[in-house]
DNA sequence: AATCACTCCAACCGCCCTGTT
DNA sequence: CAACAGGGCGGTTGGAGTGAT
């Protein structure tokens, strides 16, 4: 594919925006709206294409944009994110408010990049230097490993258990990863060929590591609060984990925030009947849900207009949800 | 003061996806 | 179905700024 139409116009400027320009198109933008961003250029009296106008509205004019140095805080999210995300700076964009793509981007090859080394830390696969070394991966993959293609993704989630084990009494569960069984390659997931594999966990299980969206072919994944309890434990509340101990599961319930609620079979396996038709219990801090649903119904842009469904259950959010939002209804539970 | 090396970041480039015709 | 346009995204580049020599 060649260049994009509107650059081949000649006289349109390059290169950095002068003050002037600035005001124009903040201008025109403040009181029109950007609309076609084809159109922008001419309206507002500009010599640039429209893919630089927007560009230069969304990384430097936009009255939302959070200026200056990133936090500490907003580092490690940064880092955490990517550890699930991969290099999709603008999902990751997504979750930090008033900072752009192209800025979280800069950030990560000029700075984080240097500093996880420093630590020991593949930047690339978010695995001690060593370990990466001894896998024989001396050679780094590429940045834009699809962290959570359909194939991979169950496999990207567990990958991140091992950081989730410390103790914690937090009941907030998240989906963090699925499994696309409805990718027409996919043959891993049960013959059941319009499901998809969620797998859950628990973002208080290790502070630096609670990063809760997941990212399949189909976009990034809605985060929904999973309310597991064992009412089976004389009325006490016992962290997932515990209920759901293969071995001692037997006659108790997992129920969500959203009132559904799993039955468990004994065999650790939990059953739901309006929101998932199975979900398996794994010997470790990990579920995996099947849910019967066509990838339509779960698209990240009907999730971003509000609500979403899915056979037998309907989520519904009032804006797409931050992280700091995930961060302290977990701690609120 | 001049030069060089290095870092950082704004902007560009090329590609992909989606919607329209 | 193909062609095209528009928008979006990730990778890369070039230049400004800064510190060292």
């Amino acid at each position: 594919m060649g260049r994009h139409s509107c650059c081949y116009k000649q006289k349109l400027r390059k290169g950095l925006w002068s003050p002037e320009e600035d005001e124009k198109l903040l201008r025109h933008i403040s009181k029109y709206g950007h609309g076609c961003w084809s159109s922008v250029p001419k309206l507002a009296g500009l010599q640039r294409c429209g893919k630089s106008c927007r560009l230069r509205w969304i990384n430097y004019l936009r009255p939302d944009l959070k200026r200056g140095a990133f936090s500490q805080q907003e580092e490690n999210l940064i880092i955490e994110l990517h550890a699930v995300l991969g290099n999709r700076w603008s999902q990751i964009a997504a979750q930090l408010p008033g900072r752009t793509d192209n800025e979280i981007k800069n950030l990560w090859n000029s700075c984080i990049k240097k500093k996880l080394r420093q630590r020991g830390i593949d930047p690339n696969t978010h695995k001690p230097l060593t370990e990466v070394h001894e896998a024989g991966e001396d050679k780094a993959p590429p940045d834009n490993v699809d962290h959570l293609s359909p194939k991979t993704a169950v496999e990207s989630a567990s990958s991140l258990m091992p950081v989730m084990n410390s103790t914690s009494t937090s009941m907030g569960y998240i989906p963090i990863a699925a499994d696309c069984g409805s990718s027409s390659n996919s043959s891993s997931n049960n013959n059941n060929n319009n499901s998809q594999t969620l797998i859950w966990f628990n973002p208080e299980l290790n502070s630096n590591c609670n990063t809760m969206l997941s990212s399949t072919s189909m976009g990034l994944k809605p985060i929904i609060d999973l309310h597991l309890e064992n009412t089976s434990s004389s009325g006490s509340t016992l962290p997932y984990w515990e209920a759901g101990n293969p071995s001692n599961s037997s006659g108790s319930t997992v129920t969500n925030t959203n009132g559904i609620e799993l039955q468990s079979n004994g065999n650790g396996s939990f059953f739901d009947n309006s929101f998932c038709q199975w979900a398996d219990l794994a010997p470790a801090k990990q579920v995996q849900i099947q849910i019967e649903a066509e990838p339509e119904d779960l698209k990240w842009s009907e999730y971003l207009q509000g609500s979403f469904s899915v056979p037998g259950a309907t989520i519904h959010r009032q804006q797409p949800p931050l992280y700091s939002d995930i961060k302290s209804e977990n701690h609120q539970l």
